[in-house]
RNA sequence: GGCGUGUUCGUCUAGUGGUCAGGACGCUGGACUCUCAAUCCGGAAACACGGGUUCGAUCCCCGUACGCGCUACCA
C-alpha cells in the first residue's frame, strides 16, 4: 500500500475532496419513482439511428415518470473525436424532437462533456488510491500483449487478474521506483472479484440476470503521459451517473457483461446502486444472417440519413416505438407517440430495422397533412438538402398547392400515397412545375412501356391536334378512349388478357402514354385533374413533344 | 476458447399447458376503377432442433445448433 503523501503527491494539491462533489451535485428533489436518464452519445461520428432509439426511450421514461434526461457527451477517446460531432447530434436531436432537459448548456449537473470533467474523476481516483481499492500500474504495451498470448495460449480466460496482475502486488519501493524513473502509468482497479464467484443484478427489460463475478483489474483511469487524463468508460460511468444523480441507466445490451464490473465500481465508491436496463441493438439483414446496424457499413445506420431523406420525424418515431413496444405499433400514430413506453415490454431480440415498413407509415402519415402542411415541411427540409426547390416552391406557391391538391384533403377518402419522405417530392410532383419538368422526347424510353415509336408518335399527335381542354372528367378521358380505339388498343385490359395478339394493349397503355408524357412518370395523380392544373398550352406543349 | 444473451410466418410481433397459433408490413390472387396510385376482399407463409415432465407441450426443464455481444488505456 502506498503512502498518503505519495498518493497524494501524484495530484494537483488544489484538488476537490468527495464531499466537495457531493454537495456540488446534491440529490435532486424529484417525486417518488422518478427516473434521472442519460444517454451518453460518442462524438466520432454522426448519431448512430441506435443512439436516436435510446435516446427515444430515455426521454420518454424520463418525462413520464417525472424525472430528468440528461445526454452528457462521452468524448474519453480522443483520438478517435470527429470535429462537428457535437453539433450534428444536437441538430438530429432536435429534428425528431428527442431534447433533453440538461446538457451543455442548460442543468446544474454538468458539466456535461466528460473532457471537462477532469478534475471529478481525479478526486475519485485519488481516493480509491488512498483506500487502496486502485493502484498504479506501469506495464507496457508488449507486456499486455504478452500476457494475454500466453493466456490464449493456455486456453485461460484473458485479462490482468490473479497471477497476471503484474502490478497488483508490488511493493510501495518498487511502485516509487517506476515513479522516480519518469515511467508511465495506468491506474486499475483493484477487484474484490474472486474465481468462481457469481453476482446477479436486476434488469428492468431482461428482469435476473447472472454473470461470474468481474475478476480485472481495469482500467480506470488512463495513461499519465497524456493530457487531460481521462476515465474510461467504466469508471465515468460510476462517477457520472452518481454525481448526476442518474437512477436509470437504458444502454445497448453489449453492456450486459459489464455490469459486474459496474456494480464493483459503484460498491468500492461507495455509491447507491443504479437501475439499469439493456436494450436489444437494431439489426440489419445480411444476406442470410443478421447483424447490427454499423455506422461505417451502413448508411441508415446514421441518423442523417433519415434527416437527409426527409422522413417526417414523427413516422420515424412512430415506427421506433412500435420497435420499442410492439403494442403502440397497433396504435394510430398521434396515439402512439402519447402513450408511454414501458420498459417492461421491451423486446429483448434485437429488430432488423425495415425501411420498407417504414416508409409505409411515413407514406401513411404524409397522406394525413394538408397541402400548405406539406410545403412549409418540404420547403423546411429543402432549405438545407436541396435549395433550387425552395425558390420553386415560393416562385410557383400556387402551382405547388394546386399540385397537392389533386387527390388529397379532408374532402378526398381516400389520399394519395405517394409522398413517403421529402426528397420524394421532386419524383412524384415535380413535372407540376415547368422549371423542374423534362419533356419526354424519346419514344424509346423504357417508360413508355415498350409500344412502337411510330405508334406512339401517332397517337401522341393525334391527342394533341383533337385535344379539348373538359372540365368533366368522363367526357375528357373520352377523348383518351376514342382515341385507343381508333389505334387500335383493346377497349378494356380483359379484352387484351384475352387476345393479346389482337392489339398493342389495351386502353391502359394508351393512357400511360398520356401520363408518361405529361407526368415523365408511371405514377400520378388522376390524368384530368393533372391536365386541367397544367393548362391546355401546357398539356399541349409536352404530349407534342412525345409526338416529335 | 471462456462468459453472457437471444431464437413464433421473409420482417415487426401477439399469444396460451388443450387456439383452425392472431395482427401488421412485404409478397400474391381478385374486386373496384373504361387511366396510375389509393381502397376493399382473398391466399401462401412461423412456434430452430433433440430429449424429457405431462393425458397433452409453441408454452415448463435439460441439452444441441445457430445468431448477437463482451473478453481494449473503444464506447
Amino acid at each position: 500500500m502506498l503512502d498518503r503523501a505519495v498518493v497524494d503527491a501524484l495530484f494537483p494539491s488544489d484538488l476537490p475532496e468527495p464531499s466537495f462533489w457531493e454537495e456540488q451535485y446534491p440529490p435532486r428533489q424529484l417525486p417518488e419513482g422518478a427516473k434521472v436518464t442519460r444517454l451518453g452519445p460518442s462524438p466520432t461520428g454522426f448519431l448512430h439511428i441506435g443512439g436516436l432509439y435510446v435516446g427515444m426511450i430515455d426521454r420518454d421514461v424520463a418525462s413520464q415518470s417525472g424525472g430528468a434526461y440528461i445526454v452528457r457527451v462521452e468524448d474519453t477517446d480522443q483520438a478517435r473525436e470527429v470535429p462537428g460531432a457535437v453539433d450534428q447530434f444536437n441538430r438530429a436531436f432536435a429534428y425528431f424532437g428527442i431534447e433533453p432537459d440538461e446538457a451543455d448548456s442548460v442543468g446544474s449537473y454538468g458539466p456535461y462533456h466528460q473532457s471537462q470533467r477532469e478534475q471529478i474523476y481525479l478526486t475519485y481516483v485519488r481516493e480509491l488510491l488512498r483506500q487502496d481499492k486502485a493502484y498504479l500500474c506501469f506495464a507496457t504495451k508488449e507486456e499486455l500483449a504478452d500476457i494475454t498470448a500466453r493466456q490464449q495460449a493456455t486456453k485461460l480466460p484473458t485479462g490482468y487478474y490473479g497471477r497476471w496482475a503484474i502490478w497488483r502486488d508490488k511493493t510501495a519501493e518498487e511502485v516509487q521506483e517506476a515513479l522516480d524513473a519518469g515511467r508511465p502509468y495506468v491506474v486499475r482497479f483493484r477487484s474484490p472479484g474472486k474465481a468462481g464467484e457469481r453476482t446477479s443484478f436486476t434488469d428492468a427489460i431482461r428482469g435476473q440476470l447472472e454473470h461470474e463475478a468481474n475478476r480485472n483489474d481495469v482500467v480506470i483511469l488512463k495513461a499519465s503521459d497524456q493530457s487531460p487524463r481521462l476515465p474510461t468508460y467504466h469508471f465515468a460511468h460510476a462517477v457520472d451517473d452518481h454525481l448526476m444523480r442518474v437512477n436509470l441507466v437504458i444502454r445497448g445490451e453489449e453492456w450486459i457483461s459489464s455490469v459486474p464490473t459496474h456494480l464493483q465500481l459503484f460498491d468500492a465508491l461507495g455509491f447507491e446502486r443504479v437501475e439499469y436496463a439493456h436494450i436489444a441493438p437494431l439489426m440489419k439483414q445480411q444476406g442470410g444472417s443478421r447483424r447490427k446496424l454499423s455506422k461505417r457499413k451502413d448508411p441508415e445506420a446514421s441518423v442523417e440519413y433519415f434527416i437527409e431523406a426527409g422522413y417526417p420525424a414523427e413516422a420515424v418515431k412512430f415506427y421506433m416505438r412500435g420497435l420499442v413496444n410492439a403494442r403502440l405499433a397497433d396504435l394510430p400514430l398521434s396515439e402512439a407517440l402519447e402513450a408511454p413506453i414501458s420498459l417492461s415490454e421491451c423486446g429483448v431480440a434485437g429488430p432488423l430495422v425495415d425501411l420498407v415498413k417504414l416508409e409505409d407509415i411515413a407514406a401513411d402519415h404524409v397522406a394525413t397533412l394538408s397541402g400548405p402542411e406539406i410545403i412549409e415541411r418540404i420547403s423546411a427540409w429543402a432549405s438545407t438538402y436541396d435549395p433550387a426547390l425552395v425558390s420553386v416552391l415560393s416562385d410557383e406557391r400556387d402551382s405547388a398547392l394546386a399540385a397537392l391538391q389533386v387527390e388529397r384533403g379532408p374532402e378526398v377518402a381516400n389520399p394519395r400515397k405517394d409522398l413517403r419522405k421529402w426528397s420524394d417530392f421532386r419524383a412524384a410532383y415535380g413535372f407540376f412545375f415547368p422549371s423542374l419538368f423534362e419533356l419526354v422526347t424519346d419514344r424509346t424510353d423504357e417508360r413508355l412501356g415498350g409500344l412502337s415509336p411510330e405508334l406512339i408518335s401517332a397517337f401522341a399527335a393525334d391527342f394533341a391536334d383533337g385535344y379539348a381542354d373538359l372540365e368533366d372528367g368522363q367526357e375528357w378521358f373520352g377523348q383518351i378512349r376514342e382515341l385507343a380505339g381508333k389505334h387500335g388498343f383493346a377497349p378494356n385490359p380483359k379484352e387484351f388478357k384475352k387476345n393479346p395478339d389482337a392489339y398493342p394493349g389495351s386502353i391502359k397503355e394508351a393512357a400511360q402514354l398520356i401520363r408518361v408524357a405529361l407526368t415523365g412518370s408511371n405514377r400520378s395523380p388522376d390524368l384530368h385533374a393533372i391536365a386541367r392544373t397544367l393548362g391546355k398550352d401546357e398539356v399541349l406543349r409536352r404530349v407534342r413533344a412525345l409526338a416529335g
